[in-house]
DNA sequence: AAAGAGAGCGCG
DNA sequence: AAAGCGCGCTCTCTTT
């Protein structure tokens, strides 16, 4: 059973049973204030409905905010994304429809109106859509899966936010005191910082060098006599200088201030926990994004502020090389998933003797999955394409199509974007008579430049796809889990405060924030999920994807 | 004063 | 001369 789920004229919820296929098995029932929809939710999960709406952001934080949890959802702003693209539903009305129709429907919001689509299709027709598409199309399972694995994504980041991942703001405070020294106000820079910049501007003679304006410190560096195109870390390291270890020194200390300093904590961490807005489906291959407080790039620097609540334990779990185990999978690659099998699949590779260490291995795979043609990495790529032909035929594939302007798509059908209009003329143009050599070369060269992004689009995208997949299976089981003293309705008065869930969500890692006693369980019940996610994904393949899984205080414990 | 580009660096 | 993929955030500097 699916309930449709929209905002009425009025400002209030109208919703409204369904069937499989989108056609409505009873009127919409009168337009519900937040608090009758959130009571009628809570009653209405004790049959499971899939609860469809245009967008999860909007609605299940009202919901959450209630004290109401639910099992599953359909995101059809995420879901239209989805099937707007993919290549296994490229005959559907909704792929064929044109592009204005859905303008206003793909911008999503709360916006009431959204759904009125001038003629007479609604919320419910849109649904119907989707639900063609899918049927309709040349792998329904795999669409099928993808999209309930997408929506129960969302549910999964709604309710990350809302839980928020523990964050104890003392230790971070003595953090950043031992690095930067005391908080000095917004814009001047602390003690132990600004000694860093005095030690710059003596070593290089510049008294009035501002280290944090690239400009400056590149003429300052030259004027010294040292040889560099730009002012990166990577660029330095290689130059001996007086000036190098405190420069160095400096641009680390100053990035921890300016992305994860004081101003960071007062206006991210509240209540002892960090809340930031994850944005499922906001990358192009299908990773989640996120929105505020650099939820996806948290330096290991201040991981150790990440600890479990007395009592609690933090599960991290990470899969081990995902994307090289999901090349094994996507490609059908037996040689290449046999080198991985419970073991670390480098490892694997330098044991079956086609490199001989594990960076080889390591860089010859990411080589392949990226593209590299230079460099260290394709030096080693022939014997890697030897050892695994299928694996890396298939990266190969993807690589040519995107050349030629082709889509490519995943293991569950998420199909890449076209290049634009631009790079379509460029390549056009290129062949034309007229067309100078440097025409040619610079088309060439965005052709190269696109076919990379298909050849790892094929892994980071069905990698993303796998991890939707674990996670979802995470957040069911932790759900089922049988705690002791537990009431059906105490659960769902307060659906995350004394039970083990999800806090953080990183691409191929996930924490869990568990009773300690119940930690073991958990940790457990993550190395299943990650199991099922691979058999969902690839059947009886037999690629595995292994976990680290620690249980650990605080999560600098687990790097 | 605000918006945008570029540099740089954090994460996978 | 070109250069392995995907992101978000902050700062400087320029443009509007």
């Amino acid at each position: 059973m699916h309930i449709l789920v929209r905002s009425s004229d009025t400002g209030g919820v109208l919703v409204w049973p369904v069937s499989d296929t989108g056609t409505a098995v009873s009127a919409p029932e009168g337009s519900l204030s937040d608090e009758a929809f959130a009571a009628y939710v809570r009653q209405q999960e004790r049959h499971a409905p899939r609860w469809v709406w245009d967008d999860t952001a909007t609605w299940y934080p009202r919901l959450l905010a209630r004290g109401v949890r639910i099992g599953r959802c359909h995101d059809l702003r995420l879901a239209h994304a989805i099937l707007r693209l993919s290549t296994l539903a490229a005959e559907s009305a909704l792929a064929r429809a044109d592009p204005d129709d859905w303008q206003m429907a793909a911008a999503g919001s709360g916006n009431p109106a959204l759904f009125d689509l001038g003629d007479g299709r609604d919320i419910a027709e849109w649904f119907r859509l989707q639900q063609e598409a899918v049927a309709g199309s040349r792998a329904p399972g795999r669409l099928r899966l993808l999209l309930a694995a997408e929506s129960a994504g969302a549910l999964a980041a709604a309710e990350m936010r809302f839980a928020g991942l523990p964050w104890r703001r003392d230790v971070h405070e003595r953090l950043l005191a031992a690095e930067l020294g005391p908080r000095a106000p917004h814009g001047i820079r602390p003690e132990r910082l600004e000694r860093l910049a005095m030690r710059i501007r003596e070593a290089l003679g510049t008294p009035a060098l501002n280290p944090d304006s690239p400009a400056e410190l590149l003429k300052a560096l030259t004027d010294a006599g040292l040889s560099t195109a730009s002012t990166r870390a990577f660029e330095l390291r290689r130059l001996e200088h007086p000036v190098i270890e405190p420069l160095l020194e400096y641009k680390k200390r100053a990035r921890l201030l300016s992305a994860n300093g004081w101003a960071w904590l007062d206006a991210w961490v509240t209540a002892g926990r960090f809340h930031p807005e994850y944005v499922p489906g906001g990358v192009v291959t299908g990773r989640w994004a996120a929105h505020g407080g650099g939820a996806l790039q948290l330096p290991k620097q201040v991981r150790g502020a990440v600890v479990a609540d007395p009592g609690w334990k933090l599960v991290v779990a990470d899969a081990a090389q995902l994307e090289p185990r999901m090349l094994a999978g996507v490609a059908g690659d037996r040689a290449m998933a046999d080198a991985g099998r419970g073991t670390d699949l480098y490892a694997g590779i330098v044991a079956g003797g086609v490199v001989e260490t594990r960076q080889q291995a390591k860089s010859a795979m990411l080589g392949a999955m990226y593209g590299a043609t230079t460099g260290r990495s394709a030096q080693v790529l022939p014997r890697l394409a030897a050892a695994y032909p299928r694996a890396l035929a298939a990266v190969e594939a993807a690589a040519r199509a995107g050349e030629r302007g082709e889509s490519v798509t995943t293991r569950l059908g998420r199909s890449s974007p076209r290049p634009n209009a631009t790079w379509r003329l460029a390549q056009a143009h290129a062949s034309e008579a007229q067309a100078t050599p440097a025409d040619e070369r610079r088309a060439r060269s965005q052709a190269r430049e696109w076919g990379r992004f298909t050849r790892n689009f094929i892994v980071q995208g069905s990698a993303a796809e796998w991890a939707l997949c674990w996670l979802a299976e995470i957040r069911n089981r932790l759900w089922n889990l049988d705690l002791p003293h537990e009431t059906a309705n105490g659960r769902s008065a307060a659906p995350f405060r004394a039970r083990p869930h999800l806090v953080f969500f990183l691409h191929d890692e996930v924490i869990v924030h568990t009773p300690a006693a119940l930690a073991d369980q958990v940790a457990d019940l993550v190395r299943e999920a990650a199991g099922q996610a691979g058999r969902l994904l690839f059947g009886e393949f037999p690629v595995d994807f292994p976990l680290s899984a620690r249980i650990v205080d605080d999560y600098a414990e687990a790097t």
